[in-house]
DNA sequence: TCCACTACTTAGCGCTACTATGTACTAGTA
DNA sequence: TACTAGTACATAGTAGCGCTAAGTAGTGGA
């Protein structure tokens, strides 16, 4: 991973995986699939695993164990009430930073 | 500041800086003031002077020393070769965030 | 004399992503 | 049987960056 992503991602990937679990809830394994697929090929999978334990322990999902055909059981993460207003809150910081980027960017040419 | 908006300016606050240095030098103290001015209206100073010393020790910048009428000299900072550079690639790696970010944004609707 | 403004510096902290490594379960195959 | 690959989760240690807090230094005005 690039020195910038890495950096720029500290803040942002809380808010990816918060928007990736609306309405449909997702395991770990999953999510970092999901993630993948969206072109961050590079995501460890301890960085998602890591980050999940973090968003559970700010009650921000809800966890329910379930077994799986292929490996060990899977912890299935779903967006709550709280979730849901930190992810709006999160589109509002968002919104912001690149409002002022977009516009810095503008500016510059 | 927000917990979310200290962590989202992680990678781009750098990022930000080496887009208000193009074209114009700028000392410390200007860049705190013109970060207020386009609403960053709580960027701490010692974040923006640590940044500078980081920045000019990746050797991003130039840096010129002038006296000042009203305090302390002035370390005015110039984007350099190598800066643009960085900030090329700092415009590529925002726009891929931003664009999976807005992606996501739409989806989640 | 005191305060406000200008201007820069730095030690220590908290948070987050990364590296590296490990555990555990299933199924296919040599 | 033993090995491998894929699925699935966990965690200790590291590095980078923004913040807090406190400091130094110079000018000018009340």
């Amino acid at each position: 991973m690039g020195r910038q992503m890495t950096e720029m991602l500290k803040g942002t990937l809380e808010g990816i995986v918060l928007a990736l679990l609306t309405g449909k809830p997702a395991y770990g394994y999953e999510i970092t699939t999901l993630l993948r697929g969206q072109g961050f090929t590079e995501i460890a999978e301890g960085t998602v695993y890591a980050l999940l334990v973090r968003i559970e322990q700010k009650g921000l999902v809800d966890v329910e164990k379930r077994p799986s055909e292929k490996g060990p059981p899977r912890k299935v993460y779903s967006l709550n009430k709280q979730g849901e207003k930190e992810l709006d809150e999160f589109w509002n910081t968002w919104s912001f930073l690149s409002e002022r980027l977009e516009h810095l960017r503008k500016e510059g040419k």
